[in-house]
DNA sequence: CCTTTGAATTAGGTTGCCCTAATTGCAATT
DNA sequence: AATTGCAATTAGGGCAACCTAATTCAAAGG
């Protein structure tokens, strides 16, 4: 019966975060989303409750968290803010590439549809962000994703590099020196046993490049045939 | 001893109100600033109490506040941010003049100061808002102010609108509808007895423009000698 | 000078969001 | 089937930022 509020930020912050985790298991663990989040596990048990309370998400108690239709709309309205900074920040501002992940977050809570809109409009609608990811339209409505993790690729074979997901600013450094940006090119040379890396050759670069298997799960593309 | 700390989304905006407030008087009475932030009067003493333990403001008790020169700078800090938002608004993304005051004030606490810095060289680092208020350099610095309030103007006199402090969207549209923006040229023609309104001629307009002497104070202009 | 009145202040909450420490439950391995 | 290891949960706080109600103070008018 009692009707928990709670800011807007908070809830944002909580349903991009289990959207993004999503992509990668489902449902979302307690403990992944307090790793990513930054905060202790109980801390996000009980705002996960709330959420649940508000139909967000739904928690399986012992499984994890996904999200409703209504969380999941919250959600894209909040990547299509942050992608959309971050095609400003990189396209206008000429800000770097490795770092407006970050400036985006601190944006994405603070602009009101209307400055979405307008922003999108003089951005051209552009359809993803400087990662490769997907900006949703203004009605919620989010490109079908057909790219593959790097890390299901077989050896011998090449692709394209689409999209980066889950930007981390030091993650970003470490794959931008190594031409690894959306649109490279590039071919699976080797793949390491015991979990080890998956060794990938991008064309223009001399050496080629060593991902361990997070890194690799979390790099999509498509597969030349 | 305690080192209260708090965010700092919340110190700036007490900063800004406080520094706003005090164009009009100072120090600035805690009722003042209550009923401009919107919170009661005993949480804004709460706050003001831990600002001056951080040497931000000083309060004399029973009188009010004034920022020292520490809150200054970081109040002029807000501000810059506060009016390169609303010129991104207005001259990049074309939105309405009256509006962007309340979506700038969204933005101002959201952006890092490489954004800020890139976003002022994007502008060509202008030097007033839309509403003619100055914008302070990056370091901090602000142009003296030279105008005077249309209040203290004489019958008779001309002169040209320089700024609107204190945005308020029902203030601002009130005023674009009566042609009173940045810029604009006026006499006044008349003053009201018993604190009654000022009516003033806008060139081009063909009815004068009534303005109460709460407004008539926050218009700021440059007499014609 | 005393009274009055409204602002400032004090007293005593509440809520959102976070924490650590302790406990419980699940699932994988012996 | 029992054990063990780790994630999930419960229990019990803390702090920032707000509130209302009650009290105190200062400045102005009788």
């Amino acid at each position: 019966m009692a009707t928990l509020s709670f800011t807007s930020e908070t809830v944002e912050m909580y349903l991009k975060s289990i959207a993004e985790l999503e992509l990668l298991t489902t449902p979302v663990a307690i403990s992944q989303l307090a790793q990513r989040l930054g905060v202790s596990s109980p801390s996000v048990l009980e705002m996960v409750k709330r959420l649940a309370e508000q139909k967000l998400v739904t928690h399986t108690p012992y499984k994890g968290v996904s999200l409703t239709a209504r969380g999941h709309s919250r959600a894209l309205a909040v990547l299509r803010r942050h992608r959309l900074w971050e095609r400003f920040l990189v396209d206008t501002l000429r800000l770097p590439w490795e770092a407006v992940h970050d400036y985006a977050c601190q944006l994405e809570h603070a602009a009101a549809p209307a400055v979405v809109d307008a922003l999108a409009q003089f951005l051209g609608e552009p359809d993803t962000c400087p990662h490769g990811n997907p900006i949703p339209d203004a009605k919620g409505a989010m490109p079908a994703e057909t790219a593959i993790p790097l890390l299901t690729m077989e050896i011998g074979q090449s692709a394209r590099l689409t999209n980066i997901i889950y930007e981390e600013t030091i993650l970003l450094e470490y794959l931008a020196r190594r031409g690894l940006l959306p649109g490279a090119m590039l071919t699976l040379e080797d793949v390491a046993p015991y979990q080890g890396p998956l060794m990938v050759r991008v064309d223009g670069f001399d050496h080629p490049a060593a991902l361990g298997r997070e890194i690799a799960a979390r790099v999509f593309v498509h597969v030349i045939e």
